[in-house]
RNA sequence: GCGAAAGUGGCGGAAUUGGCAGACGCGCUGGACUUAGGAUCCAGUAGGUUCACUCCUGUAGGGGUUCGAGUCCCCUCUUUCGCACCA
């Protein structure tokens, strides 16, 4: 007896991931007829080691794409490596190497570590962003959008990491620290390159080509989008040819404005502290505000400062003087940069105005409590009726909003317009491990684009990494030192890396063609791929990465490349596997290796496991025991069909009449039927594989229940056999290696999936009987075992003859008698008096 | 401050359309077997009450709709996440 033992992961996995590469199951087949699905898992950094939230998403992604492969599918599950970027700069460093040295390495780690999970990989299409092969192509698209007016470049003030010694975008900077080490970010004026994403903002807010995305995702997108509809309006400076446009939501109040706030950097104020060389209070106080932090000058908590220029423009609508104040609280890169004061009607210029005893208008009347300027101790937001605003007075101020729109426009005093949130992308990195940005600086031609035949541009090797605090591509003459391709003049490279979110923002495409050697890859292919059916990765790319990438498809569609608007159809976020509550990281000292539970127990279990725990998209705490019981639960099922397996293979060579089954047998085929039903619905249309899984352990328990399965009558043996039959095809998904290796003892010579999907009959479903709860005033007083198909009248007859519900019912009077349908009768009476 | 989501046994979680709350698993308790094993098998496991049948309470708290509410509505609390001077 070999009861004791383990079932023999080890062999079975291996044996079954050389098979599947021998087979080639996992190869997506352009141009099959079959219909294709594109599953794709957000593709790691090599760090070199697997961390059990790789192991997680990739469970998941492999359950969806061997479902879909059962199911018929021509499945594309490809895999690649995030492989540019800061973590393998400063890996490098810390290890005294080269970035590409370390690069594949641990790409060649990481691989081992797959391949011994046994996931479904189409490794033929394997990219990594910092091969040649692969950024070659991320130039080229750089060209494109650079061709297609889609790249500027802007000097401007950055937020500045000093531990990456790089610039980061503003959806990199998470509470005033870098996204990635965390540090302090600060200010720095620098000329950098920039993605018009903007241009797509109205487009990126529109969702209705994806089939199934998180509500919150898209929310998150829509907020950071930040859409706002108002007008742009011209405030004149008298005696001068200049005006200063305002961006306003509430033309409603543009009746109440007493002041006009510019921000330093506003191109006016700049122009005056130069006319003024010698206003030391307003040259002060610009230089404070400037070199400031920015996060914090942008808190509500900072407290409002401010300077009066000394200047005024024109209200158009009334012809009021203005007077035009410097201050911190006006952002320049929001709307126009600049902001027209209501403080009667405005929070933040009620602050400023009262700190500075600036005058205030009330022009929106509160109808319930009529406002006095000498009682309000806060802005009045509201909306309300229109007041002392010439002749719309009286009018509700919402209607006020555009009917003053439309008169400042008839007026030629400005126009309606939308603003957003959102920002162009500063994709300017000044790092080393990035894709070079394709461009040469020449005195002569100004910026000229590598010509296509000189890409990609190569990154050099012999740069000293870590060696330099500007940027290290500088430290290179040979590479730096070019010829205008367009004057023969001596010109310099640029030496800014791109953010490696543009690499991440179009590979899902390259993986539809990724050995082109002349294109980013091929339209018919494409056509054929994306876009994606599947996506699957963290909650915490939901503004950087899929935003950008999204963006990218917009601009391939634009360019003829790809189909449709969106790359991604169905989108799920999967939850972190956390440990003591916590995301385990090295510093807590809170990891689990997932390598070490896969030598320990195999892949199967800790899938089994990372499935069960909770549904996909939540949090999973990482709960040692718990896996022992992903462990009891494979080698339950492998001893229930090794110890019985000649009984069902007997069995699976016979027909049943189900008519002549004994009670207990006619609950096993009932669980065969109602828990493969079960398992459909969860697998494929709710993509809730923890309740698949207890679905499969449910119908295990009934079929562990049978003992001496040998000595079953025919009829019973055949109920047996498939009841043990469907279950490695249930588990395939999660615990295929298993699975595959039970699926050939019992006989069956074809792999797993080529069997398809196990499948139900409705008329198994029916059962003779069924429990009807009886329930008096919505508590539950008896039990009635009854036929489904009892007419009502009966049904309720008897529930009022059970022993219980009578006592139940002593001294009420019946009211009402409810039967809801193959469930329950509910009585509803009242105390008689 | 604004916005969103969530709150169910000792734990992870289930309850899909308002219809037997706690499926399934972990843990725990008791028993069987023994080759003494992160084994296996059987029984139990929300709380209270009872010898038992029964009964009562129970899905963060309070109120409401309904024959019937974890599920729908209103209020409060807590937690998590996102945004945060965006004019």
């Amino acid at each position: 007896m070999e009861l004791n033992m383990d079932y023999p992961f080890y062999d079975i996995e291996k044996k079954w991931q050389k098979i599947w590469q021998d087979r080639e199951i996992a190869k997506g087949t352009d141009f099959s007829s079959k219909p294709k699905y594109y599953v794709l898992s957000m593709f790691p950094y090599p760090s070199g080691v697997l961390h059990i939230g790789h192991a997680s998403n990739y469970a998941i992604g492999d359950a969806i794409s061997r479902l879909k492969l059962m199911e018929g599918y021509n499945v594309m599950q490809p895999m690649g490596y995030d492989s540019f970027g800061m973590p393998a700069e400063n890996y490098a460093i810390m290890h005294n190497s080269h970035p590409r040295i370390t690069t594949e390495e641990n790409i060649a780690n990481m691989r081992k570590q797959f391949d011994g999970m046994g996931f479904f990989f189409d490794w033929d299409r394997e990219v990594s962003t910092c091969r040649p092969d692969y950024y070659h192509w991320g130039q080229y698209i750089f060209k494109k959008m650079y061709e297609n007016g889609l790249v500027y470049r802007k000097k401007s003030f950055q937020n500045w990491c000093e531990q990456c010694n790089t610039v980061l975008a503003n959806e990199q900077v998470e509470d005033g620290a870098c996204w990635r080490c965390g540090s302090e970010v600060i200010q720095k004026e620098l000329e950098q390159w920039y993605f018009r994403i903007t241009k797509y903002a109205e487009e990126l807010l529109d969702f209705s080509d994806v089939i199934e995305w998180p509500e919150r995702v898209m929310t998150m997108q829509k907020h950071w989008i930040g859409k706002s509809e108002g007008a742009r309006i011209e405030f004149t400076l008298p005696d001068t040819e200049e005006s200063i446009a305002v961006f306003t939501t509430r033309p409603d109040t543009i009746y109440g404005v007493t002041f006009m706030a510019l921000p330093p950097e506003h191109p006016l104020v700049q122009k005056w502290l130069e006319e003024e060389p010698e206003n030391h209070a307003m040259h002060d106080f610009c230089k404070k505000v400037i070199n400031e932090d920015k996060v914090l000058r942008s808190s509500t908590e900072t407290e409002k400062e401010g300077i009066f220029s000394g200047r005024y423009c024109i209200n158009p609508l009334n012809g009021d003087k203005v007077q035009i104040w410097i201050t911190n609280y006006v952002l320049m890169d929001y709307g126009t940069g600049a902001v027209m004061a209501v403080p009667a009607h405005d929070q933040r210029d009620f602050d400023f105005a009262t700190k500075y005893g600036i005058p205030m208008k009330i022009v929106i009347q509160n109808p319930e409590n009529n406002l006095h300027l000498d009682s309000m101790r806060e802005a009045f937001i509201e909306p309300g009726i229109m007041a002392s605003s010439a002749h719309f007075d009286g009018m509700p101020s919402e209607e006020a909003k555009s009917v003053i729109t439309d008169w400042i426009a008839k007026n030629n005093w400005g126009e309606k317009t939308v603003t957003y949130r959102l920002r162009d992308w500063g994709i300017s990195r000044q790092r080393y491990w990035g894709n070079p940005i394709p461009i040469i600086h020449c005195p002569k031609c100004g910026v000229v684009l590598v010509p296509d035949e000189d890409l990609p541009v190569l990154l050099p090797d012999n740069v000293q990494v870590g060696k330099t605090t500007s940027n290290p591509l500088l430290s290179v003459p040979e590479w730096l030192n070019v010829k205008c391709p367009k004057c023969g003049a001596d010109a310099k490279r640029e030496t800014d890396t791109m953010d490696t979110f543009v690499d991440s923002s179009w590979y899902y495409a390259r993986y539809a063609d990724a050995h082109n050697k002349d294109l980013p890859f091929d339209t018919e292919k494409s056509d054929f791929w994306l876009p994606v059916d599947q996506y699957i990765g963290g909650i915490e790319h939901a503004c950087m990465h899929l935003l950008y990438a999204r963006f990218f498809y917009k601009f391939m569609r634009d360019l003829g490349w790809v189909n449709g608007n969106e790359p991604f159809l169905r989108l799920l976020t999967q939850g972190m596997v956390l440990k003591d509550g916590a995301k385990m990281s090295k510093s807590k000292g809170n990891t689990v290796d997932p390598q070490y539970i896969v030598d320990r127990f195999g892949s199967d279990t800790l899938r089994v496991y990372l499935l069960f725990a909770s549904p996909p998209e939540k949090d999973v705490e990482w709960n040692d025991e718990a896996l022992m019981g992903a462990f009891r639960f494979l080698n339950r099922i492998h001893r229930l069909i090794e110890g019985n397996l000649e009984t069902i293979k007997k069995g699976l060579q016979l027909e049943a009449d189900t008519d002549k089954l004994s009670p207990e047998m006619k609950k096993l085929l009932f669980s065969s039927h109602s828990c493969t039903k079960k398992w459909l619905e969860d697998s494929l249309d709710r993509m809730q594989y923890n309740t698949s899984i207890a679905a499969i352990m449910e119908h295990l328990n009934h079929c562990v229940a049978i003992k001496d399965a040998d000595n079953l009558d025919n009829d019973a043996l055949a109920v047996y056999a498939e009841a043990c039959g469907i279950i490695p095809q249930m588990l395939y998904p999660f615990a295929p290696h298993i699975a595959e290796e039970l699926w050939q003892m019992m006989g069956f010579e074809t792999l797993l999936h080529e069997s398809g999907l196990p499948g139900y009959e409705e008329r198994y479903l029916v059962q003779d009987t069924i429990t009807y709860v009886v329930q008096v005033n919505g508590k539950i007083r008896g039990k009635l075992e009854m036929s489904p198909d009892s007419p009502h009248e009966i049904l309720k007859e008897e529930a009022l003859k059970v022993e219980n519900v009578q006592r139940a019912l002593d001294g009420f009077e019946v009211v009402k008698v409810i039967v809801v349908p193959s469930k329950m009768v509910s009585i509803a009476a009242k105390a008689k008096r």
